[in-house]
DNA sequence: AAAGCTATTGTAAACGTTTACGTTAAGTGC
DNA sequence: GCACTTAACGTAAACGTTTACAATAGCTTT
């Protein structure tokens, strides 16, 4: 069996409670002796803590829930990084449950586990709640945040990009390179991809062009939603394209080679991302860059009650994949 | 407060234990309608259980921790993937622990964590064990198992592609498409660079070819690692290359477009990965595909001790980039 | 020498469950 | 009507910690 607190106080004559104590580094409440004593029999005895047992104790953890929804995309890895340095500045362990893709059972249980655990907050990625969800949360008293995803709720904490600066930049810049047919391909119904429509549908509007709703390209950011809209675009004559993600670009980029075309003569595209998805492409690819390691760093912030910000900047990041337009 | 049993227990009349064997299920240790009242009340005050007292008394968990080294490429959402659906199908839950990349002091902290959560089982996914993290494993009586690293060592439960199959087999390849000067690009020292390298130098045996050591471009695996082999190979006029990873591939992809040259004219590479990236890439990447997805169902087999298969079998998966090569 | 303080340690309760064992009452077979 | 079984429930210990409170001894202060 392995070796307790009690082994350790049988062995060397002290109650559990003064073991306890040097162990926890209690400062001030034991001699040099009784540590040095109790240290040297607890690493005889290979003594390892249970976690468990303090944590009910304890009645807090130390343990942060990321709970991630697998877009069919890569942004993630770069939040998590984010989280993972500021967790581990704050003494704080990371883990991290998969929910799927938009899959409410596996997302709601998630939810469910990571309360069960008494996780000290929980951060959820990339996931849209239903009602129950929200319930479930704010119910119960563990703080929790949403990131890469604006509930556009003031009640509701999150960190994300901002979705609408995004595309509306991304459109401007379009704009600006000459191009008056541009379309928005890969963004779905959710938050995110209804901001960045808001941006898009803005931007042309400030610049008095009239837009057409085949221009949207609803998908789900993948790269199969790229290479699907490709073609809906050249029968449109649409000239530029802002792309819901990296691998939405990409597959555009992909559906255009098949056909024999190449970016940016047979279209503009700017991606909204900026991961390294855009440097491997050829052409690489023209983004609005995400901060993505700033939005993992500042959620965690927001977790712990510091304020955060909650709409972290995007960057424009001029590559090969947008040429100037000329009627 | 969050509602316990006891809460349950005074509202309902019962004892603790007839409220606990109704929440665990115990079928057959309490009547219907006991049931129904327990419930009832449990759903009324908004019951949660706590997990962490569950597992504390049962001494046992259902959680799988996965340790994964943030190497520098990409492959591992799929192996991830594939542990999740395992993990789920034997009701199991599954935490991340991140642990840098080859940072010593955070894996060995990481295995610590799990140890200390008295996790089921552990998975070490990419990661390179030292001395003191094989005693810690070996001397907890926790099953682990090394995922898509390969330690050669009878003992010690791994699973993982063939490492030196999938070598062979890309330079294999890339003799039999007329090379005679074929690189090794962007593998580290540790187990799986050592076992693709035994791999790569097997085939060319085979095949009589005399290699030169300045052909193998070590590296990590990195995009930068094949942006910087590169203008090497050019230098020892290689006409392919072996790429340890679909990033170092594209990484002298990129290289070449820098010096205005493209591949498979350039350079014939094939990589060693088989994901997305390959088919992103612009020409699209031949590759010796890895099943990632199966490593990951076998690796959560393999920890559950059901008989895994340890070496997961690689394909040749044909794209654009190598080409025939003629004296 | 009395009183007070401090450093060190111990006692025991608490955290929220599970479960071995005991008890009760009702049912069954004869 | 008796012995036996069984369904349903309760009692209490256990899991491995932390910590409030108490106790002791030695020291300081006056």
């Amino acid at each position: 069996m392995k070796p307790t607190i009690k082994d350790i106080a049988a062995k060397t004559g002290f109650s559990i409670a003064t073991v306890s104590r040097v162990l926890a580094e209690k400062r001030g409440s034991y001699s040099d002796k009784t540590r040095d004593r109790v240290l040297q029999v607890a690493k005889e005895l290979g003594y390892r803590k249970n976690t468990l047992a303090m944590e009910l104790v304890k009645k807090k953890t130390d343990v942060i829930a990321v709970i991630v929804n697998v877009t069919p995309t890569n942004f993630s890895n770069g939040i998590i990084d984010g989280i993972q340095e500021r967790a581990t500045a704050l003494r704080q362990q990371v883990i991290i449950l998969y929910a799927g893709n938009r899959n409410h059972v596996l997302q709601h249980q998630a939810i469910i586990t990571a309360l069960e655990r008494s996780v000290s907050g929980i951060l959820l990625m990339a996931i849209e709640p239903d009602e129950a969800d929200l319930r479930l949360l704010t119910e119960a008293k563990t703080p929790f945040c949403f990131v890469s995803v604006n509930l556009a709720d003031e009640q509701i904490k999150s960190v994300s990009s901002d979705n609408y600066q995004a595309a509306y930049q991304a459109t401007e810049y379009l704009i600006a390179q000459g191009h008056r047919r541009i379309g928005l391909a890969g963004i779905d119904q959710y938050h995110t991809g209804s901001q960045r429509r808001s941006g898009y549908q803005a931007a042309l509007k400030d610049n008095h062009i009239q837009g057409k709703a085949a221009w949207i390209q609803m998908g789900d950011y993948s790269y199969q939603a790229g290479q699907a809209a490709f073609k809906p675009y050249r029968q449109m004559a649409v000239t530029g394209v802002v792309a819901a993600s990296d691998m939405t670009a990409a597959g555009l980029q992909k559906a255009a080679q098949i056909n024999g075309l190449e970016l940016p003569t047979a279209l503009s595209v700017v991606s909204i991302d900026g991961t390294l998805i855009c440097d491997i492409a050829t052409p690489a690819l023209t983004s609005i860059t995400q901060n993505f390691t700033r939005i993992g760093i500042e959620s965690v912030n927001c977790l712990v009650g510091e304020n955060a910000t909650q709409l972290v900047p995007v960057t424009l990041t001029e590559r090969d994949s947008v040429m100037k337009h000329v009627e």
